[in-house]
DNA sequence: TGTATACATCTCGTATACAATGTGATTAGC
DNA sequence: GCTAATCACATTGTATACGAGATGTATACA
């Protein structure tokens, strides 16, 4: 009953940054999230810790939690980094995965599939998001685990603040992830390690297009006589 | 002051699990820890959330904490593992490093000579453990920063584990281990690269031939003649 | 003699009360 | 009118007390 408030608590906060409900750099009030979770303050800050051990929040000496932020040295880290694990652990997950496994990858990209069709940004980021993190439970190690994990918390977080549902481009490329999501989930079952990480490189770089496209769009189109004669007038 | 005394324990926890002072396994007593570090059980707690965060520890629900297991999984994984990270990590640090952090390295490698001088396991463990925590620092990576941070907690502990102070390969190779800090650290401040990725991985296979040939050794000397007439005697 | 159940004890989890620190505002002095 | 210092308030950190869960032992029954 009570662990289930602070599991509850924890996942829940979890959801909150991943999907940025609460900012990066945001700070998370003691009081005020234990009165809303029905805990008191000491499993709360308890799930704090836990929280910054899995790089979520950082905590500072006597001024609380903050919401892990994402400078832009972060992203250049991030844009360093992901390609090496993402990939190393592709072909550990390939060699190793169980059934099991298999059978709750499936699920999340099942719920992935229905996010897509029902138009829900947050479900698709959260389903994505669970997608990739059991890729990383299937390679079964400790080690690799928690950059892999961290990488996911901002690449959830990158890929929600550039979503642009508008855009026809972003929804080609959706359909496009989906599809090299199958095409993954076939390659680890069939323990084709090779494979696997060919589609996880492909997927990548589908995404990083994605968030280049954001930050450096096509410029505006420009009237080059209406320039000239601004200039002129003044 | 009191500030202190968390964070002391915090530290010295960390030293006890490095130095398999407390087996990895060991249980870790609450009440105990606390009365002996002055603190009460909350801040206690805490302290052991952080260290799970870290890897140091395992907590489970009900059950407590204790220190993190060392099985055959772990090893396997270990060995597969570290090379990736270790070398991805010398390449960032030397590309990286500030001024400041090269003193730092190099007041660590001075301490790891010292404790060799001296014969004193322990100190060269952390010293040791220090140097390459602070390459760790060097490659300003957060992503590649817990990875490589359980390597080391494990790399350390094996070091502890399967060190032999009698055997004479062993000075040798501590001596060949030294200058090969030494290189490195020239290394990162030249900038070069390559050559600190190197001798990253030279340094690697130097300490796991020290690792195999303890789990592995030669096998004991056979008098072939009495085994034949022992055999007979049957 | 072996097993199962119940009870006692020990450790962990949570809440609440209190102390310490950091921040912001207000007032006094220049 | 501006700056600096002090005081008050808000938020974090710590301690202690109480409740819940788990484990180990003893006893009774098969």
């Amino acid at each position: 009953m009570k662990q289930n408030r602070k599991l509850d608590c924890l996942s829940e906060l979890r959801v909150r940054v991943l999907t940025m409900v609460i900012a990066p750099g945001a700070a998370l009030d003691e009081s005020a999230l234990s009165e809303e979770f029905g805990v008191s303050r000491t499993p709360l800050r308890e799930v704090l810790q836990r929280l910054a051990g899995e790089g979520y929040v950082t905590l500072a000496e006597n001024r609380g939690a903050k919401v892990a932020s994402m400078d832009l040295t972060t992203m250049r880290t991030f844009f360093q980094t992901a390609p090496l694990i993402y990939s190393s652990v592709a072909r550990l997950a390939a060699e190793n995965r169980t059934f099991d496994q298999l059978d709750d990858l499936s699920e999340a990209q099942n719920r992935f599939k229905s996010a897509v069709a029902a138009s829900r940004p947050h479900d698709m980021s959260l389903a994505n998001h669970d997608f990739h993190r059991l890729i990383g439970e299937m390679a079964m190690n400790d080690y690799l685990a928690p950059s892999l994990n961290r990488l996911l918390i901002d690449h959830t977080r990158l890929a929600q603040m550039f979503y642009r549902p508008a855009a026809p481009a972003e929804s080609l490329a959706i359909t496009k992830a989906s599809q090299q999501h199958d095409a993954m989930i076939a390659a680890i079952e069939a323990r084709e390690a090779a494979v696997a990480v060919d589609l996880t490189l492909q997927h990548w770089d589908l995404s990083r297009d994605r968030i280049e496209r954001f930050v450096r769009p096509d410029p505006l189109p420009m009237d080059v006589i209406s320039l000239s004669e601004k200039r002129n007038a003044v």
